[in-house]
DNA sequence: CTTCAATGCATTGGTTTCTTATGTATCTTT
DNA sequence: AAAGATACATAAGAAACCAATGCATTGAAG
């Protein structure tokens, strides 16, 4: 079973500076493996939907870059500026959060029977 | 504290089937009110994306509808079809298998340290 | 040795879904 | 009488994602 593709709207950037936060130092292909392992393929990131996530990251100052070769492979690592390490504390504890307010409202006949 | 928007994506859709089910019928303006009330105001559904979103579960056949008047005042009333029944079993599962795995990557660092 | 899958970056066009703003009208409270 | 709450609805625009495509390197299989 894969998540129908709305449900992730919303959450990418989250999962994506949690990531970078547990990990330090992550490159965009990279990120896509680790999310399908740790979810057991039920959530897959599509490139279409990281890289400009990445991109919009990198603008706004949360993450910062550097190219890395392997070879002639080009990789881009990312990692969490210090801004970016309390946005991400935010950002985490708004989805536990919102997680739980969620949790809430769909089991309301049960918590209230 | 009221959740930042995006948060919201993907979810209004099983959220309002839910209330339809605990509810069995309700009208637009009393969902507003009620998801309101049950987050403590963290979740404010604003009409122009809670009316769309019942006029496409009406397409879809998940609801059905009755005016009813209070007076001149019109209400219009949504009832949950047999298909909307089953869809919304569906979608609550859905969202609360999604939450368990946001959770388990939200708290990687805990479970496996 | 060549072809296919996997790795690795990226962009483009399109759709869905929500926000903000606006519009109309009734009812209630001050 | 006016303001705020109730109650419906739509329209323009933005945000965020998907599907498709493109380019290039590396490794494995035949």
């Amino acid at each position: 079973m894969i998540y129908s593709s709305e449900l992730i709207k919303g959450t990418l950037k989250t999962i994506v500076l949690k990531l970078l936060e547990d990990n330090n130092r992550m490159y965009g292909y990279e990120i896509t493996q680790k999310v399908k392992e740790l979810t057991f393929d039920k959530i897959q990131i599509t490139e279409g939907a990281l890289y400009p996530t990445l991109h919009v990251l990198e603008e706004d100052g949360l993450v910062t870059t550097e190219l890395e070769y392997n070879g002639k492979r080009v990789r881009k690592y990312y990692t969490l500026s210090p801004e970016g390490k309390s946005k991400t504390k935010e950002k985490v504890s708004e989805l536990a959060d919102f997680m739980n307010t969620m949790k809430f409202l769909l089991d309301i006949k049960t918590q209230s029977a």
